[in-house]
DNA sequence: TCGATCATTCTAGTCTGATCGAATTATCAA
DNA sequence: TTGATAATTCGATCAGACTAGAATGATCGA
C-alpha cells in the first residue's frame, strides 16, 4: 500500500463521526449493517450519513451491497488488515526493536 | 484510549505530509530526529514543517526534546501501539474471527 | 401505476486545515 | 554583546471538509 493511500484511510477514520461509523461496520461483521439502521443508532442526518458513508467508500474501507430497498454496508477487513501491515511494517520495525532492547535492558 | 482520541490520531496521520514525518520519526528509531533534518530530508517549508509538527506533538504522536540549539524529534510507540491495539481490541475482535472461519471453509 | 420507504444528491453556509514568506524567539560560539 | 544558526509564530490566502434541509432517484407492495 502506498504512503498517500494510507494517509487517505487515515483520514477517513480520522473524524469521529466516521470512526463511529465505521466501528460499528466492523463490530457488525460479516453480516453488515443497512444504511438506516445506523442513522437510528448514531443519530446523524441521512444525508450528512450518506456523505461519511461515501468517503468510507472511497477511501476502501467499506462497500455496500443492495439487498431489496436496503443498502447493506460492511467493513472491508482486508484493507483494515492492510492498514495494519503498514504500521507494523512500514514504520515499527525499528521501533519494536528498540522497545524490545527497552524493555530487556 | 477513548475514540475522539483515536479519531484525533487518525486524523493527524491522515495528512500525507505529517504521516511522511511520521514515518521518519518512528523509522529513526530512539535516537530521533532533529527538525532541521527532517526539513532537508522532506523538503518542506520550516513553517509549513513546525505547524504540522505542532498538530503531532498535540495528539501525543511524537515529542520534542531540546538539545543544544537543536530540537530532537521522537516518535511515541507506546501510543502507537495504543492505536494499533485500538485496532484490533475494539474493531478487529469479530473480524478476526470472521476471516478464519471463512479460510477454513 | 400509486404510494411508501430507503437512501442519495444538490445546494448552501460555516469552519477548519494546508501552505508559505516574513518576522520573531531561542541558543550558543566568539 | 554580537553574530550565526535553529526553529517557531504571525499573517494571509486558498482549498476542502462538515453539516443539514430540500429535492431527487430507487425499490417494492398493493
Amino acid at each position: 500500500m502506498k504512503i498517500d493511500d494510507v494517509a487517505t484511510k487515515f483520514e477517513a477514520l480520522g473524524n469521529p463521526t466516521r470512526l463511529k461509523i465505521y466501528r460499528a461496520l466492523v463490530r457488525a461483521g460479516e453480516a453488515g449493517t443497512p444504511v438506516g439502521r445506523l442513522q437510528e443508532r448514531l443519530k446523524i442526518a441521512p444525508s450528512t450519513l450518506s456523505h461519511h458513508l461515501k468517503t468510507l467508500v472511497t477511501a476502501g474501507l467499506i462497500r455496500q451491497v443492495r439487498e431489496a430497498t436496503t443498502l447493506n454496508c460492511h467493513a472491508n477487513y482486508d484493507v483494515m488488515r492492510g492498514l495494519m501491515d503498514f504500521m507494523v511494517a512500514e514504520c515499527c520495525a525499528d521501533a519494536v526493536e528498540s522497545k524490545d532492547t527497552k524493555s530487556a535492558a
